[in-house]
DNA sequence: AGAAACTTTATAGTAGCTTTAAGGTCAAGC
DNA sequence: GCTTGACCTTAAAGCTACTATAAAGTTTCT
């Protein structure tokens, strides 16, 4: 049988790293797991499937503050579901509107680096001007949307 | 005259708190500046004009990182500009990737959220079942679009 | 003179981990 | 029996780009 895991086992089969899932029973997102003698952590079928869903729920770049909510309707199987309806779509409005400034994002900066087509010395360059003397971005700015995610350039 | 500011004067001008300018000089991307006697920071048109610059960047999302290196060409004005492309291409490499995925991402919150119309009770909701078991974003998955922006919901 | 409004530094908190340190457990090999 | 190495344990610091708080000093207004 497959199902008793060591937290090596688990974090290799999810592909996840051991101190995540620490993390995230730290978090109360997995329940504090039985322990051997040597007071190694041991998870079985069900802690594997909850954190299969928690990865999941990340893949879809849900915070865990959304997958506590998620969990928590899925720990109470009589509930309706409109609930867990409402979380999604929420999140979904977040992806929506993120892609909307991004896409504003990319018009600006695609704007500016017409400003350099042919190079020349910096102390000319557009793109330097453009820089410190573009419009500020006080209302209908980019508003920062994050660009930078730890796993964008791999 | 007013090309003497202290930090309060600069942070009303442009919009951003005083800590942030601070921080930025504690980054290195502001200059230590002249103080008065009784040691508040004095800026000149120089800084202001630095700030903005900087500012400018942050509305288009680069990290200081990036900043630091535009700070870097612009201060040698004999060099060359194609570095500055680059900095920027690379930038725009970076949000169009951003885009990428959170229009991947998308079209899995919609395909997941298409699964429960009929509202159920929660133990059958296809929601949460598709969470559970859907294919591990092993490769090709979402991997960290980074969605949950500070100032996204505003 | 005294209060309000500004400034100073230092420190901690945010999200979601990742990294490091300093050590304990366990199976295999000599 | 003892060591080596792979695994596990906790706690704490580091990452980005700030934001917020505390405790104190300075300047300005009345």
């Amino acid at each position: 049988m497959t199902n008793r895991y060591r937290i090596g086992d688990l974090a290799t089969r999810l592909a996840v790293p051991t101190q995540t899932i620490r993390y995230y029973e730290h978090e109360g997102l997995l329940p504090k797991p039985a322990r051997t003698e040597g007071n190694y952590r041991v998870y079985g079928i069900a802690e594997r499937e909850r954190l299969t869903f928690i990865l999941h729920c990340r893949a879809l770049d849900m915070t865990l503050d959304e997958i506590r909510h998620l969990l928590r309707l899925r720990d109470v199987p009589g509930q309706g579901c409109a609930e867990v309806n409402s979380v999604l779509d929420a999140h979904i409005g977040h992806v929506a509107e993120r892609i909307r400034l991004l896409n504003d994002l990319q018009l600006q900066l695609k704007d500016l680096r017409a400003r350099c087509e042919s190079p020349s010395t910096s102390k000319d360059c557009g793109i330097l001007q453009g820089l410190a003397s573009f419009p500020t971005a006080q209302d209908g700015g980019a508003s920062r949307a994050g660009v930078h995610g730890r796993r964008a350039q791999e």
